[in-house]
DNA sequence: GCGCCTTAGTTTTTT
DNA sequence: ACTAAGGCGC
C-alpha cells in the first residue's frame, strides 16, 4: 500500500518529504507536524528504493530517533532495523569504538557520565595540588561545567570566565592547568567524557579521510532533528558527514533553541543556508497542536525576539479557552492551588495528559509534597536518573572495570566498599595500575585483602566473553551481600532496580554497547516512558518535543523563571524567553501560568514580594484571564475554575460546580495570623534529642525544618528528613554512640 | 589514612 | 539539599 502523501500531509510538509536531494532546511514551528514530516520522509526514501542502511537520523534523544524509525516502518508495513538513528553522542561513540586505536587511544574506552567526570576532576586537582584547601576555589562541578562550556563554545577559558564568571578570573591559570591535567589523565586511562565523543569523532574524520569517505559513502541521506540545539562541532560533523554535495536535511526551530548553556549555537540553524549553498528552506507554520488562544499568547511571547526566521503559528483547530494567569498569594499556596487545579483538570483529561512544568528541578519540591499529601500519583522527568542511583552505579562500575581496568571513578566506587579503603588508596592503586607498578599493587592487596578478592573476581569475569545479562547476574551475586549489609531495611527496592538493570542488559549483545547506552541515554526509573493516570512533572528542558492536553507552568516570577543567572545578560534572557515559549507550546487545550505574589527566600527565611516574570508583564492583558488569591484567611479564597469554556472566573452554570475544594487556598496548616510576614510557618521551637524510626532504627534529631519535618541522623543510614509523626521520641539514647 | 560527624557555604537547564 | 573541609577516634 503506497503512502498517500497528498492525503496525509499539508503542502509544506509534502515539499519537505519530496525534497530528497541536496540540502534542505525545515523550519518547523512548535506543533507543526515536524515529527510526522520526518517519519514520512524516512518512509518515502525507502519506498523510493533507498536502502535503509544509507539513512542516518540524528536527534536529541535516542528514543526519539527509534520511535521515528519505528513509525516509518509501520507506514511501510515492514521494520527498518538497518536504518541508523541516535544522538550525536551515541553515533560518535558507535564510530569511535571501532577506531579508538586509530586515534592512539586504548582499545577499551569508557564513556563517563557527569558524576564520573567530576570524580576525575577532583582527583586531578588533588594530584596537581591546585589551590589546596582554598575554600573560595570553585567546586569540581563548577570547574567541569566551565571547562566544558569553554570547549563546546570553542572559547578560551580566560575569555569565557571574563564573560560568564568574572569573579573567577584570578583562577584563570588554574583552570587552564586543570584542563590540561584532566585531558591527559583521561587519555592515559581510556576515559571519554561527553565532549570527547564529539571532538574525537571530528579528529577521526579529519585525520583519516579514508574513514570519512567510507562513512559518507554509507550514509547518503543524513537528517538532523532539533538543529537549533547543535553546537559548533556538531555542525562541522554534519558538514563532514554530508560532504559538499550531500543530501542533508536539518530540521529545527530557532525559536526553540534552549541549550546555549551547554554550547549550542542558534547561529547554526540561521547560517545553515550559507553552510550549504543552494539550500531549500521550507517553513511549517500550521499548528496542529494548540488552540488559537494559546497560540495568540505564544506568538506574542516570541514577537519581541530580535533575530529569527519569520513565522507565525496558525491554529488548525477551532475553539479553545483563554489561558489563565493565576497569582497565588505565595509559592506555598501555589503548590496547593496547583494540586487543586490538577484535581479539577483530571475530571476533564486523563491524568497523564496533564503536566506541570518548571524552570529548575528544585522548583517542584513543594508541589511534590502537596501531591503526596493529596495522594495524586506523579512522575517526575528531569530528576534522578536510573543509572545515577548509587547501587546501579556500583554494579555498572564492576562491569566497567571488566573492560577498562584503569577506570578510576569505577575503581574508586568499588574499592570504597572494602573496609579500610577510601579515595586515597583507590587513587594509589589506580596509579600503580596505570604505571604497571606490580610491587605497589601487591603491597596494597596484602594490606587490604578485600581488594584482592575484588581483583580475583574481576579476573574471573574477564576470563571469557560473556553476554552482558550474564555478567550482570554474576555481579549481582557478588554485590547483593554488600547491598543488604549497607541497607538492611531498604535493600528490596534497590534489588528490584538491579533486576531491572539485568532486564535492560538482556537487550544487548556486547558489554561496551550496553555500558555506553546507559551513560548516553538514561532510561527513566520505572521503565518505559509514560505511566497511565499519572501526572507529569517536568523541567521545561525535559519537556521538549512532548505535549499534553493541559499544561501548568509554575514559579513565573523574576529570578526563578527567568532564572536569576540569566537576568544580567540580554542574550541569556532571550534563551529564557524561548524557554517559556517551549513551555507554553506544549499545551493542546488548557494552559495555566502561575506567578506567585510572594516567594520564600532561603537567605532570610521569610517570604518576600515577587515580581511577575518580565515575559508576562510585557504581554497585553487580553491574552489571559487573571485571577489573584487574597491574603490567607481573608476574602478572595474562592479559586477559579480552569475547565470553563472561556476561562470564566465564576463557576459555569450547568456543570457540577468545579471550583476548588473549600479551604485549599487558605494558608498552610500551622500558619500564624493572616499577616503576610508571618503567614509562612516560622520554625517551631527545636525538638532536638533522640528518637526511633520503624525502619531506620535509633537516631539523633539534629534539626527542625518546620512543618513537622525533622532532620535526623540515623546510625548507618546518615541524614534523613522525616516527618515527626513517624518518629518515637526517646528521652535518652539506648545505644552508645548514637 | 579511613570513616564518621559537624559546620559553613552554594543550588539552572542535560548529552 | 549537597559539597567540602576540619575535627576526632581508631
Amino acid at each position: 500500500m503506497p503512502i498517500d502523501l497528498d492525503h496525509d500531509l499539508n503542502p509544506a510538509q509534502r515539499e519537505a518529504v519530496l525534497a530528497t536531494t541536496g540540502a534542505v532546511l525545515v523550519i518547523a514551528g512548535a506543533g507543526s507536524g515536524k515529527t510526522r514530516t520526518i517519519v514520512y520522509r524516512l518512509a518515502h526514501l525507502v519506498e523510493q528504493g533507498v536502502s535503509p542502511e544509507a539513512i542516518l537520523l540524528l536527534t536529541f534523544t535516542r528514543k526519539a530517533a527509534q520511535e521515528m524509525i519505528m513509525r516509518a516502518g509501520a507506514l511501510l508495513g515492514r521494520q527498518l532495523p538497518k536504518a541508523s538513528g541516535g544522538t550525536f553522542h551515541s553515533f560518535a561513540y558507535g564510530v569511535l569504538r571501532r577506531h579508538a586505536v586509530d586515534l592512539g587511544y586504548p582499545a577499551a574506552c569508557t564513556v563517563m557520565d557527569r558524576g564520573d567526570s567530576e570524580d576525575v576532576m577532583a582527583e586531578v586537582r588533588r594530584e596537581l595540588g591546585i589551590a589546596p584547601q582554598d575554600k573560595t576555589f570553585p567546586k569540581r562541578g563548577a570547574v567541569l561545567e566551565l571547562l566544558s562550556k569553554s570547549r563546546n563554545k570553542e572559547t578560551p577559558i580566560g575569555d569565557l570566565l571574563g564573560r560568564e564568571a568574572p569573579h573567577l578570573l584570578p583562577f584563570s591559570g588554574d583552570f587552564a592547568t586543570l584542563a590540561e591535567g584532566y585531558a591527559s589523565f583521561k587519555a592515559a586511562r581510556g576515559l571519554l567524557d561527553y565532549d570527547d565523543l564529539l571532538f574525537l569523532l571530528e579528529r577521526l574524520l579529519t585525520e583519516r579521510p579514508d574513514i570519512a569517505e567510507t562513512l559518507r559513502a554509507r550514509y547518503r541521506y543524513v537528517m538532523v532533528d532539533e538543529y537549533q540545539d547543535t553546537n559548533m562541532v556538531q555542525a562541522r560533523l554534519v558538514r563532514h558527514l554530508a560532504g559538499p554535495a550531500g543530501n542533508v536535511m536539518a530540521v529545527g526551530d530557532d525559536a526553540q533553541s534552549i541549550y546555549a548553556f551547554r554550547g549550542a549555537n542558534v547561529e547554526n540553524i540561521l547560517r545553515f543556508p550559507e553552510d550549504f549553498p543552494g539550500t531549500r528552506v521550507i517553513t511549517l507554520e500550521e499548528n496542529y497542536r494548540s488552540t488559537q488562544p494559546i497560540l495568540d499568547l505564544t506568538n506574542e511571547v516570541l514577537r519581541q525576539a530580535p533575530r529569527r526566521f519569520e513565522k507565525n503559528l496558525r491554529a488548525t483547530r477551532g475553539g479553545g479557552s483563554v489561558p489563565f494567569l493565576l497569582r497565588p498569594f505565595s509559592d506555598f499556596s501555589q503548590a496547593e492551588l496547583a494540586v487543586a487545579a490538577v484535581t479539577e483538570l483530571a475530571r476533564e483529561h486523563p491524568l497523564h495528559e496533564v503536566a506541570v512544568l518548571f524552570r529548575a528541578g528544585y522548583q517542584s519540591y513543594a508541589l511534590e509534597i502537596a501531591l503526596n499529601k493529596a495522594r495524586v500519583p506523579f512522575q517526575k522527568f528531569g530528576g534522578i536518573r536510573f543509572a545515577e542511583a548509587a547501587h546501579i552505579k556500583d554494579v555498572l562500575s564492576i562491569l566497567r572495570l571488566i573492560q577498562n581496568p584503569l577506570d578510576l571513578p569505577a575503581l574508586t566506587r568499588i574499592l570504597e566498599h572494602v573496609p579500610g579503603v577510601g579515595k586515597r588508596t583507590a587513587a594509589k592503586i589506580n596509579a600503580a595500575l596505570a604505571a604497571g607498578n606490580q610491587p605497589a599493587l601487591d603491597k596494597a592487596v596484602k594490606r587490604h585483602p578485600g581488594a584482592g578478592e575484588l581483583f580475583a573476581f574481576l579476573d574471573d569475569l574477564r576470563s571469557g566473553v560473556y553476554p552482558p545479562a550474564l555478567l550482570v547476574e554474576r555481579v549481582m551475586v557478588f554485590y547483593t551481600p554488600l547491598l543488604t549489609r549497607a541497607h538492611p531495611e531498604d535493600y528490596p527496592r534497590r534489588l528490584a532496580g538491579l533486576e531491572q538493570l539485568s532486564q535492560i542488559a538482556a537487550g544487548y549483545a556486547s558489554l561496551d554497547a550496553f555500558l555506553a547506552d546507559l551513560v548516553l541515554e538514561n532510561p527513566e526509573e520505572g521503565e518505559g516512558g509514560v505511566k497511565r493516570d499519572t501526572l507529569v512533572l517536568s523541567t521545561v528542558h525535559s519537556a521538549k518535543g512532548l505535549e499534553w492536553s493541559a499544561v501548568l507552568v509554575i514559579d513565573l516570577v523574576d529570578d526563578r523563571f527567568p532564572s536569576r543567572h540569566a537576568m544580567a545578560s540580554p542574550q541569556d534572557m532571550e534563551e529564557e524567553r524561548r524557554l517559556l515559549y517551549v513551555a507554553c507550546t506544549r499545551a493542546r487545550e488548557r494552559l495555566a501560568l502561575f506567578a506567585p505574589q510572594r516567594v520564600y527566600q532561603r537567605q532570610s527565611g521569610t517570604t518576600v514580594p515577587a515580581t511577575m516574570s518580565l515575559f508576562l508583564r510585557s504581554l497585553p492583558e487580553h491574552l489571559f484571564t487573571v485571577w489573584s488569591e487574597g491574603y490567607p484567611g481573608m476574602a478572595g479564597r474562592g479559586a477559579p475554575s480552569l475547565t470553563g469554556d472561556r476561562g470564566t472566573l465564576s463557576s459555569p452554570s450547568g456543570r457540577p460546580a468545579p471550583s476548588f475544594p473549600d479551604g485549599l487556598a487558605a494558608a498552610p496548616a500551622g500558619a500564624g495570623p493572616a499577616d503576610p510576614e508571618t503567614a509562612r510557618p516560622k520554625t517551631p521551637p527545636a525538638r532536638l534529642g533522640y528518637c526511633r524510626h520503624k525502619i531506620f532504627g535509633e537516631g539523633k534529631v539534629i534539626g527542625d525544618l518546620g512543618e513537622g519535618k525533622l532532620r535526623v541522623n540515623f546510625q548507618g543510614f546518615g541524614l534523613k528528613v522525616i516527618l515527626a509523626d513517624y518518629l518515637e521520641m526517646l528521652p535518652e539514647p539506648n545505644r552508645a554512640g548514637v
